[in-house]
DNA sequence: GATTAATCGAGACGGTACGTCAAGTCTTGAT
DNA sequence: ATCAAGACTTGACGTACCGTCTCGATTAATC
C-alpha cells in the first residue's frame, strides 16, 4: 500500500513521463504540514496546495494519505540517525544522545509523534515506522557498543540489546510522553547513572 | 476545552438536571471504540449510537471530540496503575511490570497510543494524558523504591527517579513503538540486568 | 390533534389549575412569531421564550407546532371579519374591501400566508384554516349580497356564490402571491368594473 | 441567494467542468420530494440520496434548501402555461383554465402552493416566483383576451388586466385556500357567469 | 393547617436535518 | 501519459430544533 514512487522504471512507459521534482515538493509539503499540525489535520488538499499540484498527482504516486505520510517520513528519518566515533563509549553515547534528541525536536520527531496512534492499524506504516524510526536508532547504538566492546571497555556479558533499547526509549518517552525537557543534564545524567553502570566492567 | 463534566456543582441549578448516568455510559462508549478503532477512526455518532445518546447530550459535556477522549481516557487510566507490594524490591518491580504491561495491552493502552499524536497540538489533553497517564506509573515505582529504601534494600545514592522514568519508558517504547512482545522474558531481563543493577548496593 | 386549551372543564381537577394568562401569553407570542419569522422559522423554544414559559406549558395545551399556530390563527382570524351595513351594495364592498385588505396586510394576514404551504399536508390545519379564514370572508360577502338582494339593487339570477369567491380570491392573489399593492385604486377597480358589473340589474 | 447554476461561462474555466446532469438529476428529485412532502419535510440528506449525488454537489450550486427550491420550480413553472388558440375567446379561455387547473393539481401546483409562505421572508424566490408562475399565468390570458380583441369579441372598453387578474386569482384560491374541486362545472361557471359576461359587448 | 396533586419555568433527553469539510476518484484542457 | 485544477460521492463534523422528560418551586383543592 504505501508504494513509494520507485526511481527505477523497467519498462520505458509512452506518453508524458513522470516529473520526479513533484515527488520531492510533495514529501517536503508532508513533512512540513505534519511537524506543523499533526497527522490528523494534515489534509491531501493542503499538501496539494503547498506543493502546487494536483490531487491526481498526488494518488498517481501514494495509494492514501497513510502511503504518503510513510513513505516521506520513512525517507526523512532514516539519514537522520548519525554514529558517532569519539574514540570512548562515554563520548559516543553523549554525542548519540545529543543527535538523537536535536532529531526528536525536530521536524521528524515532531512527525514520528504524529505517526505513533497510527501504527495499530495500519501495520505498513508500523513496518516503515520501524525500520526507519525505531531500528535505525538501536543499530546506532548497537555499533557504538561493538566498538566499545572490541575496545574493551565494557564488560562481556553487558545487557548491550537492552541499553541499545533503553536509550531509545528514554529519549522518545520524553519527547513524545512525558513533555518534560530533552536537556544536557538530563542526558548527562542518563549516561553518567544509567547507561555507563550498566556496562562497565 | 475538555470541559470534563463536573460533578460537584456549586450553584444548585435551575431546570432538569444532568444525567450522570449518561456520562458514565458515554465515557463508556467512547473508550470501547477508541480500543476498537483507535481515535482517527472514532466518530460521535457512533458513540452516540452505541450509549443511545443524542450527540447534543455529548457535545453539552464535552465541547470536541478530542475532549471526550481526553476524560474517558484521563479517568480511567488514573485509577489502573496499582502499587504493588511483595515485601522485596525484586517482587515490586517484577508486579508493577506485569500489571503495568497488561494495561498498556489492554483498552487504556490502546487509548494512550492513540492520543500520543494529538499530545502537541491539545495542550489541555497533554497536561491530563500525563497527569493520569505518565506520572501515575512513574509515582507508582517511586512509591516502591522509597519503600526498598526504607528496608535497606537499594543503595541510598541509588538514581532512584531515573529508574522510575526508564521503567515507564521501556514499557511504553515497546508497547507503542518497536512492536515487540511485551512478555514475560522481557519483563524478567528488565529487572534483572538493568533495573536491579541500578539499585543494589 | 389541534386540541385548543378548552376553557369550561367538566371535571374541577385537583391540584393546581392552568394559569389562563398562559394560554393568552403563548398564542400572542405564537402570532407575533408567526408574522415575523413565518412558519417555518418558528420555534417552540423561541415561542416559550418569548412568552417567558416552559415548553411543557405550550405541550400541556397543544400537541404540537401545527396545533398551536393553528389554534392561535384560528381565534384571530375569526373574529376579524366585519359585515359592513352602509345602507348601499357599493359601499358594502368597498367597506368590505378595505377591511379585509387592511386584515391582509396585517398579522392575521401574514400568518395565514406562512400557512398555506402547509394545508396539504395538516387535514386539521387545512380545516381550521379554511373554517375561521377562508369561510369567513366569503360568509361575510353573502350577507352583504344578501341584503342586496333584499334592497332590491341586484339581479335575482346574479352569481351570488361566485362573487364572494372571486372577492377573497382577488385579495388573497395579490396580497401572497402576486406581491402586487392592495390600494384604493385597485379595490375602486374590483368593485366599479368587476364586481358591480356581474351583479347589476 | 437563489444562484442558479448558470449555463453559459464567460470565461471558461479550468478544472473539471460542473457535470451538467447532476443539475437536471438534481432539480427532478427536488421538484418530486417537494409535490410528495412539501417544502417543510423536503431534506437535503433525501434530495441528494434520490439523485445519487452528494450534498456537497447541490451546495455548489445552490446556496440553500430555499434557492434550489426555487429555481428547480422556476425552471418547470416557465415552460408549463399554454396559450391556446380554439378560435373563441369561450373557447380559449375555458382551454386555459382546463390547463391551468391540470397544472395546479400537478406537481407544479403543489410546489408553488408549497412555497407561498417563504415568499415574505425570501425576496428572490419571491422574485422568481413571481416572474414564473404568477406572471406566466396572466400573459397567457392577456395573449387571449389581445386576440379576442382584434376578432371584435370583446368590447373596446372590457377590463382586460381584471379578468386577467381574477382568472389566476380564482384559481390559485380554490386550489391552495379553499381546498374546492377544481372542476368542470366551477370552471364552466367562471367562464360563463364571470369571465364572460365581463368582456361580451 | 397539613397533605396532595397538578401546575409553573427551566432545561436535559433521544432523534433528525442542517450546512461544512476531508478522503479518494474522475474529468477537463494543456504540455 | 503526465500536469494543475477542480467537480464528484461518501461520510463525519458540530449546531439547531422537535417533542418528551424531569427537576425544585408554586398553588389550589382535599383531608
Amino acid at each position: 500500500m504505501p508504494s513509494a514512487p520507485d526511481a527505477t522504471h523497467p519498462t520505458p512507459r509512452r506518453g508524458r513521463p513522470r516529473d520526479a521534482t513533484r515527488d520531492d515538493a510533495l514529501r517536503r509539503a508532508t513533512l512540513e504540514m505534519l511537524a506543523e499540525v499533526g497527522y490528523r489535520a494534515l489534509t491531501m488538499d493542503a499538501v496539494a496546495a503547498r506543493a502546487r499540484a494536483g490531487k491526481a498527482t498526488i494518488y498517481r504516486r501514494w495509494d492514501s494519505k497513510g502511503a504518503l505520510v510513510v513513505d516521506a517520513f520513512a525517507r526523512e528519518a532514516q539519514r537522520s540517525v548519525p554514529v558517532p566515533d569519539t574514540g570512548s563509549v562515554a563520548g559516543d553515547l553523549r554525542e548519540h544522545l545529543d543527535a538523537t534528541a536535536r532529531l526528536l525536536a525536530g521536524p521528524v520527531g515532531r512527525a514520528a509523534q504524529a505517526l505513533v496512534g497510527e501504527l495499530p492499524h495500519e501495520p505498513e506504516l508500523a513496518a516503515a515506522f520501524r525500520a526507519s524510526f525505531v531500528t535505525g536508532q538501536r543499530c546506532a547504538v548497537d555499533a557504538v557498543l561493538r566498538r566499545a566492546a572490541e575496545r574493551g571497555e565494557i564488560r562481556s556479558d553487558a545487557p548491550v540489546a537492552a541499553v541499545a533499547e533503553i536509550t531509545g526509549a528514554a529519549l522518545t518517552h520524553r519527547s513524545m510522553l512525558s513533555g518534560q525537557q530533552l536537556d544536557g543534564p538530563f542526558l548527562d545524567g542518563l549516561v553518567d547513572r544509567v547507561l555507563l553502570p550498566l556496562l562497565r566492567p
